[in-house]
DNA sequence: TGGCAATAGA
DNA sequence: CGTAT
DNA sequence: GCCA
C-alpha cells in the first residue's frame, strides 16, 4: 500500500510493493475465476505467437512462479508449459518469467515480472494478453530492463521531469516564499511571472541541501562561463535579490507583506471554492466585502458552496484515500470482471495527507464506450448508495475518436466519507473530491504518469517532449504535424515509458514539484 | 523577443 | 474566456 | 519573470 522510500533496496520487498501500486485487483474474486479456467479456454491462442505488440509469446515464457494455494494456476500454466516454482515473495502473486524480448538487442537484462493476474486474465480473454499492464518489475533495479535503460537525472536541467523534488526540502522556507509570490501574481493576473515563480520554487525545491549562503549555492549549483553561479530558473535580476534577502533576513519581505494582507486571505479563500477561479475571486474580492460570510448574504457565492469548500480543503489521510478507493473499486467490481487500477495523485507520490483521491481503471478486452457505459454505471451505482453525492463533470467520449487523441473519460465527483463505517451521522462524514478515471489498456502507463504529477513536472514533461515534435498528453503520444500516433502498446511500465520518452525515471515520491 | 502543457466544458 | 484536470 |  505504502511505498517505501527509494533508499531502500530490497528486490523482494520491491517487488511486492509493485504489485501493489498498481493493483491488478484484490484477490477475493480469485477464487470464483480460477473456477473458469481450463487448458481449452486457452487454446485457441497457445502457439499464437506475437500478440498485440508486446512482443511475448507462449513459447518465450518459461517458468512461473505460483501461489501455493492455487492449483488451478498451477494447472494453467502446466497447460502453458511453463517451469513452476512456488513464490514465497507473496501468496498473491505469480512471477512470469520470458525469455528476452526479440526485439531487445542486449544481452544482459533480466526478464520482465508479471502479476499471476495476468494468467487469469490471459485466461478469461481466451488469449494471451500483452504483458504491458501485469509487469512488476517497475522499481527493482537488478532485475529491471526498464532500470537498464534509465536516463540519469539532472539537477541543473531547466525542467523540472529532469530533478529530482522529494515532498520535504529543507529549503522549505524558501520555497514557501516563493510560492506566496506566486500566489500574488496569479492574483493580479500575471501569470507569466507567476509560472516563473512556481518555476523557480521548484528548483529550490530541488536543491537536497539547506543552503546558508550564496556559497552554499555555489556547491549545489552550476556557473556559467564567468565563474558566476547561475541556476536554470533564477534569474539575476528578481528572483535572485528575492533569494539573497532571503539568505541575508531569513525572509523575503514582500512575501510577508502579501501574506499579512487581509486582500490576500479573503482571495484565497476565494479560490479555494469550486468553480472560482482567479478571475472571479479577484472581481469579489474588489467588491469591497471583506469576508465569505458577507458575500453570502450578498448572495454572490452560497453557503453550500463555502462549506464544501471547508470540506474539501482538509487534507486526506492515505488511509483513508485507500478506504474510499477501495469502495469504489468494491463496486466497479460488480460492475466489470477484473478492472485493473491504480490510485494516482499525491498518494502515489507518497503524500502524508492528498487533496483529493484519483482512481485510474482499466480493462482488458473491453472497448471505450463500454468502459464509458461502465464508468456511467458505476457512478449511477455510486449515487444510489449514498456515497458519491455530486457529480461535478462526467465526460463522454465521442465513439468514433479517429482523429480525437482522447483514450479516456473521467468523472469528477464529491464522495460522503465517513470514520465509521455505515454511519449518517452528518458530523461524522467529511466530503472528499474523488476523480474517476477509465481509460484504454495501452495508454494506461501513460495515464499513470499524467495523472500521478506534479503540476509542474506534468508541464516540464510534455514541453520535453514537445521538442522532438511530440505532442503528449494523459492518453496517447502523438506527431504534431502529421497526427500520427505513436504506438504504445508494447510500453510494458510506466518506467518504460520514461524511458521511451528519452527522460530519467524520476519515482514517484520525487516528482512533487510544486 | 516570442513562448511558456494540453485539453475539455460551460 | 474561466476554470478545471 | 526567465529562457533560448
Amino acid at each position: 500500500m505504502k511505498r517505501r522510500a527509494p533508499s531502500d533496496k530490497s528486490t523482494t520487498d520491491e517487488e511486492c510493493d509493485d504489485s501493489d501500486e498498481i493493483a491488478q485487483n484484490q484477490d477475493q474474486d480469485d477464487n470464483s475465476s480460477q473456477a473458469t479456467l481450463s487448458e481449452s479456454d486457452l487454446a485457441p491462442a497457445e502457439g499464437g505467437g506475437d500478440h498485440s505488440g508486446s512482443g511475448i509469446n507462449n513459447s518465450t515464457i518459461k517458468t512461473a512462479l505460483i501461489p501455493l494455494n492455487s492449483p488451478s494456476l498451477n494447472q494453467l500454466a502446466t497447460s502453458l508449459g511453463l517451469l513452476i516454482t512456488h513464490s514465497d515473495i507473496d501468496v498473491n502473486d505469480v512471477i512470469v518469467k520470458s525469455e528476452c524480448l526479440p526485439n531487445k538487442h542486449k544481452q544482459q537484462h533480466a526478464h520482465p515480472s508479471v502479476c499471476h493476474h495476468w494468467l487469469r486474465d490471459s485466461a478469461a480473454a481466451g488469449r494471451i494478453l500483452p504483458i504491458a499492464l501485469y509487469v512488476l518489475d517497475d522499481y527493482n533495479p537488478n532485475n529491471s530492463e526498464d532500470g537498464s535503460d534509465d536516463l540519469p537525472p539532472n539537477p541543473q536541467s531547466k525542467n523540472a521531469c529532469f530533478r529530482i523534488h522529494p515532498l520535504n526540502s529543507p529549503n522549505e522556507h524558501l520555497v514557501h516564499a516563493l510560492r506566496i509570490l506566486k500566489q500574488d501574481r496569479v492574483a493580479r493576473d500575471e501569470r507569466w511571472n507567476a509560472l516563473a515563480y512556481s518555476r523557480a520554487a521548484a528548483m529550490v525545491k530541488s536543491f537536497p541541501h539547506r543552503i546558508r549562503s550564496k556559497d552554499d549555492i555555489r556547491l549545489q549549483l552550476s556557473y556559467d562561463s564567468n565563474d558566476t553561479v547561475h541556476t536554470k530558473n533564477i534569474g539575476e535580476k528578481k528572483i535572485r535579490a528575492k533569494i539573497e534577502e532571503y539568505l541575508n533576513y531569513g525572509r523575503i519581505s514582500e512575501a510577508e507583506t502579501i501574506q499579512n494582507s487581509a486582500s490576500h486571505k479573503l482571495y484565497n479563500a476565494l479560490c479555494s471554492i469550486q468553480g472560482i477561479g482567479p478571475r472571479r475571486a479577484y472581481e469579489l474580492s474588489r467588491t469591497g466585502a471583506s469576508s465569505l460570510g458577507e458575500l453570502v448574504e450578498r448572495g454572490s457565492i452560497t453557503q453550500e458552496d463555502v462549506t464544501l469548500a471547508q470540506h474539501l480543503e482538509l487534507g486526506i489521510p492515505r488511509t483513508e484515500v485507500s478506504s474510499i478507493a477501495g469502495v469504489v473499486m468494491e463496486n466497479a467490481r460488480t460492475l466489470l470482471p477484473h478492472p485493473t487500477h491504480a490510485i494516482c495523485g499525491g498518494y502515489r507520490r507518497g503524500k502524508s495527507e492528498s487533496n483529493d483521491i484519483d482512481i485510474l481503471i482499466t480493462h482488458h478486452g473491453y472497448t471505450l464506450q463500454q468502459m464509458n457505459e461502465f464508468l456511467a454505471n458505476l457512478a449511477r451505482r455510486l449515487q444510489d448508495m449514498g456515497f458519491l453525492t455530486k457529480l461535478m463533470r462526467q465526460l463522454s467520449l465521442s465513439d468514433g475518436h479517429s482523429d480525437k487523441h482522447d483514450y479516456q473519460s473521467t468523472l469528477l465527483g464529491v464522495v460522503a466519507s465517513s470514520s465509521k463505517y455505515g454511519t449518517t451521522d452528518s458530523a461524522q462524514v467529511t466530503f472528499r473530491r474523488v476523480d474517476i478515471i477509465v481509460c484504454h489498456p495501452h495508454s494506461f502507463h501513460l495515464e499513470v504518469l499524467a495523472w500521478t504529477g506534479s503540476v509542474m513536472y506534468e508541464r516540464d514533461l510534455r514541453a520535453f517532449v514537445k521538442r522532438r515534435n511530440l505532442k503528449l498528453n494523459a492518453s496517447c503520444v502523438y506527431d504534431e504535424h502529421t497526427n500520427n500516433e505513436v504506438d504504445l502498446s508494447g510500453i510494458r511500465s510506466e518506467r518504460h515509458l520514461l524511458a521511451f520518452l528519452h527522460l530519467p525515471w524520476i519515482a514517484p515520491e520525487n516528482r512533487n514539484c510544486d
